[in-house]
DNA sequence: TACATATTTAACTTTCCAGTTAAATAACGG
DNA sequence: CCGTTATTTAACTGGAAAGTTAAATATGTA
């Protein structure tokens, strides 16, 4: 799988963007991380494996704990992506598509 | 699903981002869309069902094609939250998290 | 050494996703 | 009405994802 499409899948989970969330506030252990959800403790290590996978997070050990920080550098190349459509919801364009919607012009009929 | 998380995994796809740059240029029918990929038309008609759920395109029939239109609108929403993460990536703490990285600060032991 | 704590790995289940081919549906044009 | 074109639905397959419990691993402490 491309980078890309790595990123979108990592942060198309709400579990893995609430430990996010908790991780922008700054370093966790497992433990932390995994406390306010209601799912088994490997199951939160498999979702940190796929955030590590995707290179958003990284892991120092501490003796027994493993802390993690948040890494946001692939982020930015998926903004950067989305940045591309914003003129489809602002502007020009998208006032324009909202205008056609009401107001259709003529469909033309294709003949062949 | 949430909203988030389904416009996530929507765009997780190389094939469907293709599809939506595609679409960026215009209407566009489903045969059109399909053409230029290697996978056969049902494949492409699911594709497209994934992108009508998440509400990234718009169907209009007119006589027996489907012409498919995109709205990038529920990119806004996932926009805005990749955008919080912007200045983990840029800026004062980056460069701090950078340092950090190449510094290592004395590693405190936690005792209990 | 032995125990307790933190975390991962293994093995398994269930569910979802992307692809296939073949058949169904819908609309046009002669 | 019939054949052609456009697209979807059905039925099936293979593989990946997310969850579970139980066992393994690693480290600090008594």
């Amino acid at each position: 799988m491309d980078r890309l499409s790595v990123t979108f899948a990592a942060v198309a989970d709400p579990t893995r963007r609430a430990i996010l969330a908790r991780l922008a506030k700054g370093e966790a252990t497992v433990g932390a991380l995994a406390a306010p959800f209601a799912i088994s403790l490997p199951a939160v290590s498999r979702h940190l494996r796929v955030l590590q996978r995707a290179r958003l997070i990284e892991q120092r050990v501490d003796a027994q704990w493993r802390l993690c920080r948040i890494n946001a550098e692939p982020l930015k190349e998926a903004g950067d992506w989305i940045e591309q459509y914003r003129r489809f919801w602002e502007g020009r364009l998208a006032r324009l598509a909202n205008y056609l919607e009401r107001h259709p012009p003529t469909p033309k009929r294709r003949k062949r």
